[in-house]
DNA sequence: AACGTTGCCTACAACGTTGTAGAAAGCAGG
DNA sequence: CCTGCTTTCTACAACGTTGTAGGCAACGTT
């Protein structure tokens, strides 16, 4: 049923490596034979064995996506627009879950699905650079926070720029008391880090005080994290007039705590958010975020990775920026 | 950098073939034996090459999951059940997105992916029977309405029976003019015919007519179909007193278009989903729906896939069934 | 002491492909 | 008609792995 080159080859009449060229496109091939091949091909239905074409030439025609959670809304989008972009350079991905957890991420960094993938986009939570260091030294492409200048190749977007930019849109709308969800003491949280600097920048441009009080950690970015902060910054006393969410997901579930204290949404406290999730589009309200360019980021991930696995690959790491824009809606547009 | 076995046996001081058997763990190998030569194999960092060794043994070790689209929630969690359940038979998931076009499907049934990978879990939407037959018969589980006694191993739940038990569960409530949102009449809407079966069986089981203009259709299952397909229903002027939406996502779109028309959910209009996704936890209101009971779909496609890698290729398909349970939550549940 | 059995190990071939080297045939220019 | 070049094709080896067949000890049994 399933047939070899060496079936092909019988079939046509010719030798086994010029049914090889025919398929490779070589061109030296009087194109009475080629047809004839062609025609054996059609026939016997004939599909290349890429193990033993790998096994050959090294390359798999496989690129691997490594991301924390798939379900987490973020990722899934992500992970589309990664694997449209892939297919434009005739590659498959294998996504592959981690977990976000350091040990789990490591060992996909260092190569759980070795000698499978041509190379690897990653976006990773817990890595640290020493981490990467001294890894072998498979192509691969950083998703998201520097790694503080580790050895690999990087998409990111300006996580600073626009926390502050996002914050001062609040500070804008006549909002003074504006809370942060989801900071993060751990060495995990550099994104957090950057949305937080990013935020408190743009409280000292308008001279505004940086409260502690108004900063609510989160240990991870889920719907449920973001809930249990909002509530505990209502119960705390504080009493925001706006909150900015680290990511689309915890500000939906901030958006359920404060509907659950009864407090309108964006009359009472003004809610935005980061990543421009599709929930946010149809939520109630509907949420003002920060929208990064997700396929742009795939696109550009991709294209690194294609310049690295056909170029030089002991070439310094490269860090490329990817766009982002403000989405306004209703969460902070009073109607 | 990157090392063989040869490399492995020449360290270790044994032929390729007794560190293959180490590392296959075959039982004959003398403890020294095996220890020098796991210390080799340590000191190497060796792994072993996949396409080699499928070459080899005809197995990959890889499966692929296609489903339609990875940015739905639904499987994207889906995926991430999957990704867990084949993790425990030692293989990675390909995942392949496949846009749910029938074409695009059919590629992917008939191998895309060829040589790559031991089976498939097939989620498929636009596919019929008749493009399944004939096919190369690679091992394939096919996840969700049966495609009419198709030629594959099936994991299924019974819609109708869920369909007409939330439907009672609306009637329990008291409502009487019951909408439903996603009915399809293209060949690809499987799920939404049985569906709406169970729907007119609760109906007629309640003694209420089945009145087709309380029925809409919605193209695709996405929340913009859904706030769309609700907006329809509500300047027609039919004045449903509840919704059934065939999954959760046209249901957080009709929660939108309700709010947007100023009606409460649920004292004016119960509303009820189909797949119980993270979303549905947070929305507001939160969202009763049919919870299916996905980790037992994504198990019981492994195992299937499993069983028809190691054992016979050409037993008769066998179709089995996972189980739901309803979630009643506050978009059915007067406060 | 001869025998079969078991445990441990090795050599070799094969999986399907493509790069290399080169042979055969055709052609142009002398 | 020879020479050198190009076109077209083929034979062979190699990629890294594992199944098969078999060899050599060491053991227990007759």
């Amino acid at each position: 049923m399933r047939h070899r080159l060496k079936d092909v080859a019988e079939r046509a009449g010719v030798s086994v490596k010029t049914v090889s060229n025919v398929v490779n496109g070589y061109v030296h091939v009087r194109p009475d034979t080629r047809a004839r091949v062609e025609e054996a091909i059609a026939e016997l239905n004939y599909r290349p064995n890429l193990s033993a074409r790998h096994l050959r030439k090294g390359r798999t025609g496989v690129i691997a996506l490594a991301v924390p959670e798939l379900d987490i809304p973020y990722f899934a989008e992500l992970a589309r627009y990664v694997v449209t972009a892939a297919a434009d350079f005739g590659w498959t991905v294998l996504i592959d879950q981690t977990g976000g957890g350091r040990e789990q991420e490591r060992v996909v960094a260092s190569g759980i699905t070795d000698h499978l993938i041509d190379g690897l986009i990653f976006s990773p939570l817990a890595l640290t650079a020493e981490d990467l260091t001294g890894l072998d030294n498979r192509p691969m492409v950083l998703l998201g926070e520097r790694v503080d200048h580790g050895p690999a190749d990087h998409v990111v977007i300006d996580n600073v720029g626009a926390a502050r930019e996002i914050t001062s849109h609040l500070i804008g709308l006549g909002r003074r008391r504006i809370a942060a969800i989801g900071s993060q003491r751990t060495p995990e949280g550099a994104s957090a880090r950057l949305r937080l600097t990013g935020y408190a920048d743009a409280l000292r441009a308008a001279g505004l005080d940086y409260d502690e009080a108004l900063v609510a950690p989160a240990p991870a970015w889920h719907r449920a994290d973001g809930a249990a902060a909002m509530r505990g910054l209502l119960t705390s006393g504080v009493r925001p007039d706006a909150v900015f969410c680290f990511n689309d997901t915890l500000a939906l579930g901030a958006l359920r705590a404060l509907h659950e204290a009864g407090l309108r949404v964006p009359e009472d406290v003004a809610v935005v958010g980061f990543d421009d999730i599709e929930d946010g589009r149809f939520s109630i309200p509907t949420l003002t975020t920060v929208a990064p360019d997700k396929a742009q980021i795939a696109r550009l991930a991709v294209e690194l990775l294609a310049e690295r696995l056909d170029g030089d690959r002991t070439a310094p790491a490269r860090e490329l920026s990817a766009p982002y824009r403000l989405e306004l809606r209703e969460s902070t547009q009073l109607p």
